[in-house]
DNA sequence: CTGTTAGCGCGTTCAT
DNA sequence: ATGAACGCGCTAACAG
């Protein structure tokens, strides 16, 4: 392996110049600069990042941990973040929780180790409790999901405004019995959303009805699943918030199979914006959700809470949702006379 | 921060001791070796990663090149390696050139920075002339995409059948003009898979068609283009090798919007046996590939090059591929009388 | 079984 | 403007 010690010998010069050369240093004479180069060249010199890591106490990697990959919301963030993160200079690497809190901890303790400069929390599996005694470590910060009351930056979506919205165009398009689908419980976007979606339904003077709750529904399947308990109803809703689009596409399509027309029948909003929405048949209305840009704003912030070493501080940006009509949304077949 | 120094300190010991608990020497006393624990305990102390690597020559850390993370396809090579690399103790830093060659090479000098310890080409942007030049920086296998004399491992699917199961099962169907789609030329995937198209043909005496053909072929977008061209055609195809499956659901989405029923008029066949497969209507008849096994076996055979040191060497893993028969492939329609 | 010592490759005082 | 020397935190070789 080549050092800069090699660099140095070559160069006939001591290891401070090339060193000072590498990290442009503005004091060195242009001769000395060149001769530096030329030794650099002809060895194929690189700096050793551990070396560097070391006595810089910094990594120049930043940790983003997700539930998974695959998922296409988390997919989305974490292409854009690389992206950002790359243009500053920054690795970016992602840990999967896979939904396990063991694992989730494990990551955190990257931060320990000094793996890296700061995390992006996109999930959350441990109580923010246990979050918080990271803090010492480095800087953290949420992004997309959060915790109220944490004194750190927050980067997120305005989810209370995202499930308002897509609640009142079922309800201006005369619907009354309308099913709500949700994932996580803990998981405060999951709250807010609802607490959107119940806004709506307060402002017509209708209340939420258990009856109309579906947990757990994330995937296709189990857009499935919620289709058949909702079709077997005895007064069964006239549309659905299902609160991501995986869940509107296999409820749409387990629809289909049985005969129930979409939006006829049964209106679907979906929630995301993702490409399964233009290719489903129909087209699922939904809601878009600016990833790219909150994605770039968490590894700014992120970026800057590592190079000013403050302490942690309660900073808040929200980005806005908005609603896309497509085909999978109609008038109510209650209100059809109207 | 606190430092094995600072453990040492406490327990009242040397630091080589206290490394020597941490990395788990068979011969030390449980007397000190609860001592170390205990100091450890309380100062909550953990290694630097940095001072680990630079003194080990060895990160822990393995990348992996893809051209982009939301193509489904590398997301669950990615999620694949990644649960994989942790198994066997290694960070997986994920790469994306987004189909840049310069943004290839800017990740190939992690290997020369020795941020990485081993590398994997999930994908190839630059001619294997100039990534080869890499190799002594160190452990370098290709995966998914390959060049056939580089002299390093390789972990692979059997594209060749693959091709040729897809159109065989067109030609059975009854299929004489069947269109062929493609993304990158370049791409050895693409070319053995072309390979099993014009193989299948021959079985059948015919000859490929470059009227038939359809290049640049990748999104759903695409998909619809390529409906759109083969529509207008005097004698349009009967059937369509595409390549994937986003393309399938983009042109089979375009065929329904066009009045073209799929299959009846039309078959259409994807590859990969993506979710979008299941929830199209009709269900798309693809070609599954065992990307779960490859991306393991890629990990496995990566950290063994690691761990044995020994030169570059060719060796070659392959995995069979299988097709899967749904709905949107069936007779041809002008042989619907035979 | 344990402690002392010497670097890993780099950046940075502190002199000159 | 340049070089000598020290130390970041850790492991390994050598004594004992």
């Amino acid at each position: 392996m080549v050092t800069i010690n090699d660099v140095a010998e070559l160069a006939g010069l001591s290891k401070s110049t090339v060193s000072r050369v590498i990290n442009h240093y503005p004091h060195v004479s242009q001769e000395k600069k060149q001769k530096v180069y030329q030794a650099m060249k002809t060895l194929g010199y690189v700096p050793n990042s551990s070396a560097r890591s070391l006595r810089n106490k910094k990594t120049q990697m930043i940790a983003v941990i997700v539930p998974r990959l695959m998922n296409p919301f988390f997919g989305q963030l974490i292409e854009s973040m690389e992206v950002a993160a790359t243009e500053q200079g920054y690795q970016l690497l992602i840990c999967q929780t896979m939904y396990s809190k063991e694992t989730e901890l494990g990551h955190l303790e990257l931060l320990k180790m000094k793996q890296v400069d700061g995390m992006i929390l996109a999930s959350l599996e441990n109580e923010w409790e246990t979050i918080s005694e990271y803090l010492t470590y480095g800087p953290l910060i949420m992004c997309n999901e959060f915790e109220e009351d944490a004194n750190i930056p927050i980067v997120k979506l305005d989810q209370i405004h995202g499930g308002y919205i897509a609640t009142k165009h079922l309800l201006e398009e005369g619907h009354r019995r309308i099913a709500y689908c949700s994932g996580g419980h803990k998981s405060m976007v999951a709250q807010h959303r609802k607490l959107g979606f119940k806004k709506a339904l307060k402002e017509y003077g209708l209340e939420f009805e258990e009856r109309y709750s579906f947990l757990d529904a994330y995937s296709i399947k189990d857009g499935m699943r919620v289709f058949h308990e909702l079709n077997q109803m005895e007064e069964p809703p006239t549309a659905v918030f299902t609160g991501g689009d995986e869940v509107a596409a296999g409820l749409i399509t387990a629809a289909k199979e049985n005969g129930v027309r979409i939006p006829k029948d049964l209106s679907v909003i979906g929630f995301d914006n993702q490409v399964v929405t233009k290719i489903m048949d129909p087209k699922i209305s939904t809601i878009e959700q600016p990833i790219q840009l909150m994605a770039q704003q968490a590894i700014k912030v992120l970026v800057e809470k590592i190079a000013s070493k403050q302490d942690p501080q309660k900073e808040r940006y929200e980005f806005p949702l908005k609603l896309i009509v497509r085909e999978s949304t109609g008038r109510s077949p209650l209100r059809a006379v109207e």
